[in-house]
DNA sequence: CGAGGGTTTGAAGTGCATCAAATAGTGTGG
DNA sequence: CCACACTATTTGATGCACTTCAAACCCTCG
């Protein structure tokens, strides 16, 4: 584990990340600099748990690279995957209000590099900063926006619809003729994601492929026809397509 | 309308009522006078709209009584059913970091007293008073944690326990033997609520009375064994019992 | 090469949706 | 207070979507 404030005398790289964060946005100096000389980067290899449901939760955590599931298991066993975060998305930070412990549990799918910082120190922050609530305010405000639609997805959309938008979501907004997409991480993990089965995945990405004009070879897919696939993809939903990634 | 303020003078129940609410908890005198001078108590009539998406959003709303439908309408032209919320419950305030668009629109389901604030007074006092932003990210935090249950309870519970989850949550906590508990609005609307067909929840309901001791009559359902729907229901769940509602 | 996880395919089952019709409730005007 | 119209709710029959269980396939990595 690395101390930021140690590295930042010779390197400016981290604070720069950290400001270019919405969460971090205008600061004052001492609030910022509370986080840095405590934060730490830490490196989870894939399959190792960042923390569990239940837990005390005494950090927070920034993504700098690598993909993360939140989720949370069932007395009996299954797991719901509330999300899957990458770069620049923050995680356990709403513990501050949850009595200190984890509503779920975090675990690296794809290693990942994160920095963590002490729920305290933003506590701390939230209190004495008012620049600090607010930022965490939107944050939080556009996480539940993008849960609304997932929770609206999840009613009325089919398996496929679902599937499409997922890929949607991963297009670049300069949408060019031909656009090809990696998919982040293995498919049974999207699967969860979506609410469904890794058979069910397999047979609406088919399906998908049908209606759609995508071609699937292992994990890219291309869209040939974007407006097709948003045509096919978006008709039930109550927002129309440039529906951004809102999460964060 | 009657505002606020002008009944203050006679009658301080209002007052005490607004800080009562979680969200009014311990302003400044300054800040809580902001808002009464600015409320208006307002009633809807039983299918009346209190505003739509898309529209300015210019007033948040505290509901005195009554039920309150948000929903969004798909291009298709379905409706999801987001939430059913009553007395004490806030909606619209979301606004304030939204464009100051309301990204839903909501309906009187059953006549409703509610009292409106104007978002921009709310946009003031949480830049200016520190308080009022902690107590808005804890409402968040608490309506996040709630959204978290649905989504999980959307993929890992069947029908029936869905109605039970949402009995439970009507459930005064001291929980004596015999139950009763009013339906608090009708049956179409907490299976959207639901996530289902009214059908469906016509079934789903005569299944959950056949396991798990629960009977029925118009709009009142009587809980025989609390532990008997609390098994049937919940051992899907991520979180044992006593998961009290918490939105608001 | 062979083991093991991820992915696909097939066949059968379950749950919810849909369509259609009967029944119960509710409010209205006579 | 009753008859009627209109709406909610229930019930039945059928279909589709997703799941489940099982097996095959594929790909990677030791």
């Amino acid at each position: 584990m690395l101390n930021l404030a140690s590295q930042l005398s010779d390197d400016q790289r981290i604070a720069d990340q950290l400001s270019s964060i919405p969460l971090f946005h205008d600061l004052e100096d001492k609030t910022l600099e509370q986080f840095l000389n405590q934060s730490f980067v830490r490196v989870f290899k894939k399959g190792e748990m960042v923390f569990l449901q239940d837990d005390p939760a005494d950090y927070f955590y920034l993504i700098r690279s690598g993909w993360v599931k939140l989720f949370r298991e069932t007395l009996e066993g299954t797991e719901a995957v509330i999300d899957v975060l990458t770069q620049n998305h923050l995680f356990g930070e709403t513990a501050v209000f949850e009595d200190r412990l984890y509503t779920c549990s975090a675990q690296a799918v794809e290693t990942v590099q994160a920095v963590s910082f002490p729920v305290a120190v933003l506590k701390a922050a939230i209190e004495q900063d008012n620049r600090m609530a607010l930022n965490m305010l939107s944050s939080m405000s556009r996480y539940r926006r993008q849960q609304n639609r997932d929770i609206e997805g999840l009613s009325v959309k089919n398996a496929p619809q679902r599937i499409g938008c997922f890929l949607l979501r991963l297009c670049p907004t300069s949408a060019s003729e031909r656009i090809r997409i990696h998919l982040p991480y293995d498919k049974t993990l999207i699967a969860s994601r979506l609410g469904m089965k890794p058979e069910t995945f397999s047979r609406a990405l088919q399906r998908l492929k049908d209606n759609a004009h995508i071609s699937i070879d292992g994990p890219t897919v291309q869209i040939h026809d974007l407006d097709a696939l948003i045509d096919y993809t978006c008709n039930t939903c109550s927002e129309s397509f440039p529906c951004k990634d809102l999460s964060s």
